[in-house]
DNA sequence: CACCTTAGTTGACAGACGTCTACTAACGGT
DNA sequence: ACCGTTAGTAGACGTCTGTCAACTAAGGTG
């Protein structure tokens, strides 16, 4: 210990998140050490329990702050075809997991059956159907059997993806190929999708 | 210890698998320590590590086996409009879900990221979609269209008789016929369903 | 029956998460 | 300037997973 420094709560909190972010983005959950976190922080191991109660929690809250940014930036451009607008939203969100890489890993695979992990991603699909139900502007029924086929699309993107980011089966372009062919083939018939 | 057997390492290794299932169906995956399977099969723990080299290894030996089951079982009935094939179907599998609760959520939350686990679970949706795909009968583009919803859907399926066992939102009843239902709305507008 | 292969035991250890208690020192208010 | 609140530390402890080395004994075969 050379200087101890004592913060305000919050920052202490956001610089916590920050390293949390770092360390998490670096390597896989399980070689990511509340140990290191607490190092890298500056802090003891003691003070990061008292923040984050357990290593699943410091998790879920960078996760939330990810997902937050990501939603955040997303904005769907009301110009063009409903093709190029779910097109963009898909290539954002590709950049977002290749950037993130072993965080979403984490978030789908090592933690995907814990609860508060699995509020986020819930959250985060939700806000994604709503965003692509109020872009296509169907009402009553239509709106109803759209949203319905819209979730069960996102699991289906969802999957690909991870099993992509994991695996590397394919190409970029063809993972969004992919993923806006199963959108179209399915929705297609349903409704005039342009 | 009173007397120790020395079993066949085929028989031993059935055994093990069988209070496994026992102990993983009891309770949640993280309750069930390696130290009970052990004593409850009559070992030592060194011993139960011999043959399966960890807690996953042996949980995935497990699920494996009643995944395996459930596939063996699971007919389907020539007879009968589609409505009714897969209607049975779902049934059997909630009763598959229901009877194998913990096990299922242990394999669908807790351990959804294992790499064995997945393959599992890979291989049985794979297994599904083939059956339901063969009992739709259809051909070239029509066939890999619907093997496409139909993969979803499977994702749709599990992802919300997982949810339903977890948090039981919602009636046996209702669940299938959520189910039921959106397979129609998905499939309705692309081929004739009945 | 004696022997030898190999199934099985024992106990100690390392690594990681999480808990707890007693201690220390930074900083804001009077 | 001091002093109390409270951020922060030190470090020992318990639990569970997984590893290892040294030992023991069942049971088929010559």
């Amino acid at each position: 210990m050379s200087t101890r420094r004592r913060l305000d709560p919050a920052q202490r909190r956001t610089e916590l998140l920050d390293t949390g972010a770092r360390l998490f983005a670096a390597r896989p959950y399980e070689d990511v050490l509340m140990e290191d976190v607490a190092e890298q922080a500056g802090i003891s191991r003691a003070l990061l329990y008292r923040y984050f109660p357990s290593k699943r929690d410091l998790f879920a809250a960078v996760y939330r702050q990810a997902a937050d940014r990501l939603l955040g930036e997303a904005t769907f451009d009301p110009a063009g075809s409903l093709t190029e607008q779910v097109s963009a939203a898909l290539d954002a969100h590709i950049d977002y997991f290749v950037a993130n890489r072993n965080t979403v890993l984490a978030a789908n695979r090592s933690l995907a059956g814990d609860r508060v992990i699995q509020t986020i991603i819930d959250e985060e699909c939700a806000a994604l159907q709503q965003r692509l139900l109020d872009a296509t502007g169907f009402e009553n029924r239509t709106r109803d059997l759209v949203a319905a086929v819209l979730m069960s699309w996102l699991m289906f993107v969802r999957t690909l993806c991870v099993d992509w980011l994991a695996n590397r089966t394919c190409s970029r372009e063809e993972l969004r190929d992919i993923c806006l062919g199963a959108l179209r083939g399915a929705l297609n018939p349903v409704v005039r999708f342009d």
